[in-house]
DNA sequence: CAAAAAATTGCGGGGCACGCAACTTTTTCG
DNA sequence: CGAAAAAGTTGCGTGCCCCGCAATTTTTTG
């Protein structure tokens, strides 16, 4: 029997996709659940139906799993500052993908907004959490590197690290305070755009060539 | 034999800090000298003089240990934050107490550098380390409000956030570059009260990508 | 369709984190 | 002071996790 469509895809590279994206549905949805530490690997592995050393072939260890759903979201990151008209300043750019990329699933309902937060507590899950954030920082860095001709990465990585701040603080905020995310996002956007000169009162003089001890080096 | 000195501490509290300070230095101590890897919990212990079981009575994990270093700074960040003179504008203050804390270790040397650098290469440990600067960063925001007068508490927290940004960046850039960190530091922060006019300000076009888009990421 | 390439699985090992129940040290107080 | 209480340490046992390895099954390739 021919298949009705030859995708671009391996067959064996769709399996492993399917594989890997059930496997992470189920660890959140379970961990949701019941809590990360009522969740065996074992369960997950059993809910796909794969064993539990498969499980461990796609993920090195449960949080991971939980947190994947965020790493995904770096595809879309990338497309949509790309796909921002060439003209169109940075700030903007930049701003206006964000904002569209969080805008994709709409205001979640209350409960769930409980969980995750719940989530938030396990500490295991925060390294895992903010570890996935780093790689969509990578990610976006480098795309606004591309954006502006790859003139100073270093500067493209304050850029990219400092958004995602924005975009971290804007998330805790709105499922603690349960405040809406956009409009926050925006706001904080549009700060980091100008400076915060609503916290440093506008009137930015230039401080003195800042005698600081200029040779110390830190450690970790 | 009446104790010379008096000290605020209860004799407990005093050897529970030593312990842990002692722990967290030949957690650190080891895992530079063979990788994280190789450093059972039951080493660390042992060199410490103690039980395995007791280390898990301090953290509860080698991660944690090894990281406290980072945790310990947010103190000091504090107190330099709020030794600041009164007047001085917010971005200054911030900007040299957060120099101030990151010239207080001398010589950086060689090889030293180039171990951190492969202990960041060690995904467990970067969990841990970020959560570790997410708790400097959240003492930062509340010293920051203080300073302020508490009005917005959501522009605190990003600024807090991105100054850690800032941080972050310069030492990621330091170990991996060579380049020295607080002019570096400085710099970035500088940009970051500007609203980061080098990238976006300016001559605010630059058309052609490039195309030279690396896809892969290369972590998670 | 058979050989090659790649994925899944069971097994076993080395560790880690932690609850629990002694046991020891420090502190408190009559 | 000295005994009870409070707090810290330790050994033991348990459950789980992560991974290397080798055998097996599935998909791809020529």
């Amino acid at each position: 029997m021919p298949p009705e469509e030859p995708p671009k895809l391996t067959l064996r590279e769709r399996k492993k996709r399917e594989a890997r994206r059930a496997l992470a549905q189920a660890a959140l949805r379970l961990t949701l659940e019941r809590g990360l530490e009522n969740v065996r690997v074992e369960d997950i592995a059993t809910e796909v139906g794969v064993s539990p050393r498969t499980f461990n072939n796609y993920f090195s260890s449960k949080e991971q799993a939980v947190c994947s759903v965020v790493v995904d979201r770096h595809e879309g990151m990338r497309e949509a500052l790309l796909a921002r008209p060439e003209g169109e300043p940075l700030w903007t750019s930049v701003k206006q993908a964000v904002l569209e990329q969080y805008s994709r699933d709409g205001e979640p309902d209350r409960a769930y907004v409980a969980r995750i937060r719940e989530l938030m507590g396990q500490l295991m899950l925060r390294g895992e959490f903010l570890n996935a954030h780093a790689a969509v920082e990578r990610v976006l860095a480098e795309t606004i590197a591309n954006r502006v001709g790859g003139v100073d990465h270093l500067l493209c990585r304050l850029m990219a690290s400092s958004v995602e701040s924005a975009v971290r603080v804007a998330f805790v905020n709105w499922f603690t305070e349960g405040e809406p995310l956009l409009p926050t996002l925006e706001r904080l956007l549009d700060e980091l755009a100008a400076g915060m000169p609503t916290l440093t009162g506008g009137t930015e003089r230039k401080p003195e060539p800042t005698t600081t001890t200029p040779l110390g080096e830190s450690l970790c």
